[in-house]
DNA sequence: GCCAACGTTGGC
DNA sequence: GCCAACGTTGGC
């Protein structure tokens, strides 16, 4: 299969770009709304994932890979709801900010925007190189 | 099954 | 800190 992508966001004052660094690896858990667990259950492993830091930061800062796909979240206190494995590949030489997103054009259509409040959500191949590339030193 | 009330997320 | 947007819950 292709390859996909996708962004996860996170509070960095639960759980920062710096703390998977620090991991390497976390299982990506307490997701609890269907449209992003659908989300999740479609990743594969080798799948690019944006880490993006919300409300304090608001910018994505890094670029994850799926290591392990979907099982069951055992932090949940049902049964049903999934976490999947996420390995830190590299952060952003500068974080792209959500301002920054806004202000391109062929980026207006990217969850993050329409969707403020979605926490994992797919990007096509474009939308992800466009935002590596506004993350390059000098960008 | 609808909708109001409420809680949470996240930008500003 | 405020508020809009959204999701969930519960009464009817």
């Amino acid at each position: 299969m292709t390859k996909q992508y996708w962004l996860v966001k996170s509070e960095p004052e639960a759980y920062s770009w710096a703390d998977l660094v620090t991991e390497k690896e976390t299982d990506w858990t307490g997701v609890r709304n269907y449209q992003a667990r659908l989300h999740l259950n479609a990743m594969r492993k080798g799948d690019r994932v944006f880490f993006y830091e919300s409300v304090s930061t608001k910018a994505v800062v890094g670029i994850s890979e799926v290591t392990e796909t979907a099982t069951e979240d055992k932090t949940a206190d049902k049964l049903g709801w999934v976490s999947v494995k996420l390995k830190a590949v590299k952060a952003l030489s500068q974080p792209v900010t959500l301002a920054r997103v806004k202000e391109e054009e062929s980026l207006a259509n990217v969850a993050l925007i329409r969707q403020s409040r979605l926490s994992v959500m797919p990007l096509s191949k474009d939308e992800f190189t466009h935002i590596v590339n506004l993350g390059k030193k000098g960008a």
